[in-house]
DNA sequence: AAGGCCAACTTGTTCGGACAAGTTGAAGCG
DNA sequence: CGCTTCAACTTGTCCGAACAAGTTGGCCTT
């Protein structure tokens, strides 16, 4: 028989699979909770921690906490999350900044990022791998607003999204996106450890701020055995889903002896 | 001003640092620590757990708590928890298991484990990865009277070592080891990612328990240049040490633009 | 319209207490 | 000597309370 903690854990993740809350909404407080669960509030932080430390809520001092991803939807904010889409699949995931640099915004990152040409913008280079392996280069322009919040995260830290919304309160919101296959060039091969060449899928897009302000655009590029995005057009949900391919599934091929 | 939960458990870090509670021993009873800190239980409590989630720490209802690892000290148990020393340094470990079977024993397996020629032991093989870089793979032979629990054991669980402690109240003692380097075949270079022929890092060594009954033994082999052991002949201190090698300080190379 | 202030709300921290549930070691018995 | 039992010890769970500290939204003033 599990702990009161425990069930109420479970409840709160079912809620949040249900779309009883959706990712951005505000969970009840811990005192509606507790009246709720008819528990005392100690024992509501207790179960809301775990989700906490699991990605799937936002916690702040002072503020109502907030639901950062689902388990089960697929929301862009769910698509931005690399690690929180790696823990639900119960997958290790890493990452670490290969190189970040401050410069003047192109023409076209200062368009996507709803910027004036020239506005100094962080260009970030990141290598994400899940489970000991290399599966996606990503490169993320960020708007200058957000730029000093994204420098004092640490290199190997694994969900910028809970990061972000501890230091800023930032919550993701719907961003556009394009999907396509390139082959990989020399940096990525390099940075992937594939052949030149190899088929990789680009997800191009932009993440925004729930009031529709762009925070940051990117360019990832994942391994295309690794990785594969499902689009099912049907009414009511969201048809973009990404999910674990061929190259990952049972990532090592059992010995013969 | 950092909480009085975090300040202990930054003290409780320390003492072990300082050897102050070895890999083994047993912490002071929660009301023990309390008394001694001036705080109530539950605050010793929210202390300790942040240390466990760590893996400093094993924690089982009813028994003292005892110390899994330190992250100073590189004690053999040190070396055998790899997702402990990869936590010691900030980084992601993973690992997944990539084969079980449970056959006889050869007569090398059973001498090192001290049993019969012929009892049915458990070989295992796992491929452990770093910050998204696989540098290690396991082949290791448990005994038979701990099989069960291994095989009880998810096989992307992070630490074996911590898992064993808590379902078996199990802590890992002194073992022999050798270490050599061999080249990879045709199997490693598969697991590894590397070509055939590379280098590879060998430690051959056996755990066992604190009475020193053999638990394991395991053949380790790493990139050799993700990792390299140290060894330092002073008197006192245990001269053994893994570190990190040139192949992951900086596991990603700055790109030029 | 914008900025400042403040009350209300919310989470974070700490407390002391009570009880449940598991572990351990010693003592007694066969 | 080995097994069983049990008291003592220890961690785990839950409680209600009090206060600290941060956030938010509305109101008032400029």
């Amino acid at each position: 028989m599990a702990a009161r903690h425990e069930e109420i854990a479970e409840e709160l993740r079912r809620a949040i699979d249900d779309e009883e809350y959706t990712v951005g909404a505000l969970l009840p407080p811990e005192t509606e909770l507790a009246a709720r669960y008819g528990v005392s509030r100690g024992t509501v932080r207790q179960a809301v921690a775990a989700l906490t430390v699991e990605g799937l809520i936002g916690s702040r001092q002072g503020a109502r906490r907030v639901v950062l991803a689902s388990r089960r939807s697929q929301s862009f904010a769910e698509l931005r999350s690399f690690a929180q889409w790696a823990r639900a699949m119960g997958r290790a995931a890493s990452g670490t900044v290969v190189r970040t640099e401050t410069r003047p915004a192109s023409a076209e990152d200062a368009t996507r990022l709803h910027l004036r040409t020239g506005t100094d913008v962080l260009y970030v280079l990141r290598v994400r791998g899940l489970d000991g392996e290399r599966v996606l280069v990503e490169r993320t322009v960020y708007a200058d607003w957000i730029a000093p919040a994204v420098l004092r995260i640490e290199p190997d830290c694994e969900s910028v999204t809970q990061r972000l919304y501890e230091d800023m309160g930032l919550v993701f919101a719907y961003g556009e996106h394009l999907i396509d296959a390139v082959s990989a060039g020399t940096r990525d091969s390099e940075l992937l450890g594939v052949r030149r060449g190899s088929p990789l899928l680009r997800v191009r897009r932009v993440t925004t701020t729930q009031k529709g302000r762009p925070v940051e655009w990117s360019d990832d590029r994942y391994r295309s055995d690794a990785v594969n995005f499902s689009i099912h057009n049907s009414i009511g949900s969201n048809p973009l889903a990404r999910q674990a391919g061929p190259g990952l599934r049972e990532p090592f091929a059992a010995p013969s002896g």
